[in-house]
DNA sequence: AAAAAAT
């Protein structure tokens, strides 16, 4: 998204406050090479979004925003998408990926009209904050357009919501809990839906949304266009992408900046105690125009806010228990440049995207070391230089050995003047506690499951032994006339099938329910 | 262990 980015910002800070546009490629568009003077014959060389065959309102759209070229993953996929082919877009957020299904969904969806209830297109976003980015982009590319958009998420009224549908859109944005919940209630039709979008596809299966996206792809008719976005492409999504998509033309595009280059990190090891205090000391001591500060926690999320607000801090927190309206109005004065440190839950540390962040701070080492790379992939977007700091408790060693096997390099210690800086423990700290159950696990596992009676290979075959044997008895010509009814609703069909196993004579030990759950002792 | 998402 670096076109798009790059000129976004100042187009915020003309709105609000100063946005630094220090940015040396301000006009840049392919953020491989950073280091290449913008010379203005390589500027013609690059792509032109009046190349890719959007007609004049989107087109006009676009230059008022200020871009010209499109971004790599753009300039691939949209003439694809434009001749209704299926897209597998390997790429994040920070490549220009939601304009490059954003801009020509607007054109395709500008030939006709929504009719009532049935939504002419679905994005599947993960969050709601997603979402939302999402649907400002159709407002900014489709202001000349006469295309209706809804926004369908969580902790907002409903109500108006089935309003908006009942009227019709051209373009639904949702979260799947809600989608579902709607379309349940019958406020929805999805069957005239022939464009869908799966973004973040590998976020979707983290947050375990997959059995609902299955869900919701089925409401769908099969005669749809899918774009389906994903940042890695581990196995399990290639297999998603594969039972989601035909024939699609599969567009990957690197990483905007390589992380190591343009973003400065470094680690603290402090007292648990003093972490809110050296925090604040490296928020007085960087030259910082804007931060997200990340906790592992949400009350700590709210803890660490109101000290820093105490403080004097511009301060303001987002995490997923904090009322709708206040995570958009809070995240709209962070963009806005009102607040200048957002505190927050990983709510944040994938996918949104905020222009020209100085700062990360990691007030804890996150649990997942793939977490501490989305989380400082904040920063340093756009070829500018990011800041990323993490405070680590001593007993936190093993959490950052494994950022520092999985990044490949070790974060460089800082010591913070004025705070102590400590060494690891090396207590073998929360594993003792944790051993002792395992122990116990494996100790009770093996002995109680031999103490039920029957062997387990013929306890399994016992399950379905009295279906058969319950079927058996539906076939007899002249069964009990209740039991022939009760069991031909019940059992599907094929009254004459064999009889196998005991039959009808199944012994009455077999027929108790197993009981080796019970048989566990329960002293958890 | 925590977070996200439906009420």
């Amino acid at each position: 998204m670096s076109a798009k980015k790059t000129s976004s910002a100042p187009a915020r800070s003309a709105k609000k406050a100063a946005a630094p546009a220090s940015a040396a490629s301000t006009d840049g568009v392919a953020p491989t090479d950073t280091s290449a003077p913008a010379d203005a014959a390589e500027q013609e060389a690059q792509p032109l979004f009046s190349e890719l065959g959007l007609s004049e309102p989107i087109q006009q759209a676009i230059d008022e925003m200020g871009y010209r070229h499109p971004t790599p993953i753009q300039a691939q996929a949209i003439p694809y998408v434009l001749m209704g082919r299926d897209v597998l877009g390997v790429a994040q957020t920070g490549t220009g990926k939601t304009a490059s299904f954003t801009l020509p969904m607007l054109e395709i969806l500008s030939g006709s009209r929504a009719r009532a209830r049935m939504p002419r297109s679905l994005i599947l976003e993960p969050t709601r904050e997603l979402a939302l980015q999402v649907a400002e982009n159709f407002v900014n590319y489709g202001k000349h357009l006469k295309l209706t958009h809804a926004l369908l998420i969580g902790g907002e009224s409903m109500a108006e919501q089935k309003e908006v549908l009942n009227r019709g859109v051209d373009v639904l944005i949702a979260t799947p809990g809600r989608l579902i919940d709607l379309f349940e209630r019958g406020g929805l039709l999805l069957t005239q839906t022939k464009l869908l979008v799966i973004d973040e596809a590998d976020r979707m299966l983290d947050m375990g949304f997959i059995p609902d996206i299955e869900k919701i792809v089925g409401m769908l008719s099969p005669l749809r266009q899918t774009m389906f976005f994903s940042a890695t492409m581990a196995p399990e999504i290639r297999r998603l992408a594969d039972m989601f998509l035909r024939n699609p033309k599969e567009i990957t595009v690197s990483r905007p900046s390589s992380v190591a280059s343009t973003i400065e990190t470094g680690l603290a090891i402090v007292d648990a105690k003093e972490k809110r205090r050296a925090l604040r000391k490296l928020l007085r001591a960087s030259d910082m125009q804007n931060a997200i500060v990340f906790c592992n926690r949400k009350r700590d999320v709210d803890v660490l806010c109101k000290s820093l607000i105490k403080h004097g801090f511009s301060a303001g927190p987002l995490h997923g228990d904090l009322a709708q309206s206040l995570r958009f109005s809070t995240l709209e004065a962070f963009k806005s440049g009102e607040l200048k440190i957002l505190v927050c839950s990983d709510i944040a540390a994938r996918g949104i995207d905020i222009g020209g962040l100085s700062h990360v701070f990691n007030f804890d080492v996150p649990f997942h070391a793939e977490d501490y790379v989305h989380r400082i992939g904040r920063t340093g977007r756009a070829g500018r230089t990011g800041h990323a700091y993490t405070l680590a408790t001593p007993d936190e060693e093993a959490l950052v050995q494994a950022i520092e096997k999985l990044t490949g390099k070790p974060i460089p210690r800082i010591e913070i003047p004025g705070v102590e800086t400590l060494e690891w423990s090396d207590e073998p700290r929360a594993a003792n506690g944790r051993r002792k159950s395992a122990r116990k696990g494996n100790a009770a596992a093996p002995a109680p499951q031999q103490a039920v009676p029957a062997p387990p290979a013929v306890a399994e075959e016992a399950i379905p032994a009295p279906r058969k044997s319950r079927r058996a008895q539906g076939g007899n010509a002249g069964g009990a006339s209740t039991s022939t009814r009760r069991d031909s609703g019940l059992l599907p069909s094929a009254p004459d099938q064999p009889v196998t196993g005991f039959g009808n004579d199944v012994p009455a030990f077999m027929q108790l329910p197993r009981r080796e759950k019970s048989v566990i002792p329960a002293d958890e």
